[in-house]
DNA sequence: GGTTGAATGTTGACATCGTTCACATCGGAG
DNA sequence: CTCCGATGTGAACGATGTCAACATTCAACC
């Protein structure tokens, strides 16, 4: 599947133009993400992007799609990863989740998206999966608003700075109410 | 057309910038706000805009300032409106500022915001201001901290319409745990 | 196998944006 | 009245998203 050649056909450029985007995305701050650069990093010129996206936004609602993907996974694996506190370690993965990729979060909550939304059944399939993990997790439909509200706000003031922290987890799980000293889950972040 | 009325230098271009900025951000989406456009609202070329701010997102973070002021004086009279339960009526003022003027909300805690921290001390002031005002009825650390993040949360999830709510108001309120409908809402809270 | 049409990329152009530079104008202090 | 600092103007630069016209390649059919 890799052509090591550079043909006039770039062999998938769909792809590539995702990878340079959420390269771009998450290397470079968040206004750093420009069709024509990623285009540049794919070794092509931007028009070409309209072969395959209709438009910069349609680019955007893939890569959160992606997104919304990636974050279900790991909800699910922190989940099950801790079998006697699923909630707060899922919690834990959200904020988690968040801080290490500022930009691609702000991009799936963000007006962008929220503007796709309908638009586009790929990412309003990627985005209920993820929230599908969380509300298995919480119960009553009360519990899961509360719970996923809560873990999402402190994910976003986090990335504000509105909230010093030097230790997010530990913030996390002493806000989500329970106090244990179980410090297996503090070891998931690695940053 | 008008180059005859005009007094001009115009008595106070700063405060028509603003004005000019927020009905921009009001009515039009989320992109719509350019300096250029700004300014032609002021009845003014672009490049005068920076005589009164060095950027453009100086002109964001003072808008986001006022915003944190507006914000914090609505909480704060939402609270004292409803003695019995101040922090419901807070939570439900939150989510209904940040619904009212979603644009100016998402700017508040957007990125570029989150960048000028530090470098405009009116902006933290004002912030830090309308937190103050939120955790002045919450009582510990922790339990502040839990609605402002639940609150928050709720409020963005709302935004992106992720959550699909006829009533927000009511959902808030089913939320933050009073008067909870169903009774097993009420158990997970505290835990 | 060569012809042909659909995919895919390229160049060039347009409008808009943020921003800077050189110049114009106004209002107040001397 | 003069002169200077504050304020506003116009032209221009580089970057962006996007469109239109043209070029190249791949695959399918006689």
């Amino acid at each position: 599947m890799s052509t090591f050649n550079r043909p006039y056909h770039h062999g998938d450029l769909r792809a590539a133009l995702i990878a340079a985007a959420e390269e771009l995305l998450d290397e470079g701050g968040d206004g750093a993400l420009s069709l024509r650069e990623a285009a540049r990093r794919a070794g092509v010129s931007a028009p070409a992007a309209y072969r395959h996206f209709p438009d910069k936004d349609a680019l955007l609602a893939t890569i959160a799609a992606r997104g919304f993907s990636a974050f279900g996974q790991a909800l699910r694996e922190a989940a099950s990863g801790a079998p006697d506190a699923p909630l707060d370690a899922m919690g834990v993965a959200y904020v988690d989740f968040a801080l290490a990729r500022p930009a691609r979060f702000r991009l799936m909550f963000g007006p962008v998206i929220a503007r796709a939304k309908g638009r586009d059944p790929a990412l309003d399939a990627a985005r209920e999966a993820a929230f599908a993990a969380l509300s298995a997790q919480a119960g009553s439909r009360a519990a899961s608003l509360r719970a996923w509200g809560m873990v999402h706000g402190l994910a976003m003031l986090l990335l504000d700075g509105a909230l010093p922290a030097e230790d997010p987890a530990a913030l996390v799980r002493e806000v989500l109410g329970g106090a244990p000293p179980s410090p297996q889950a503090a070891v998931s972040a690695g940053r």
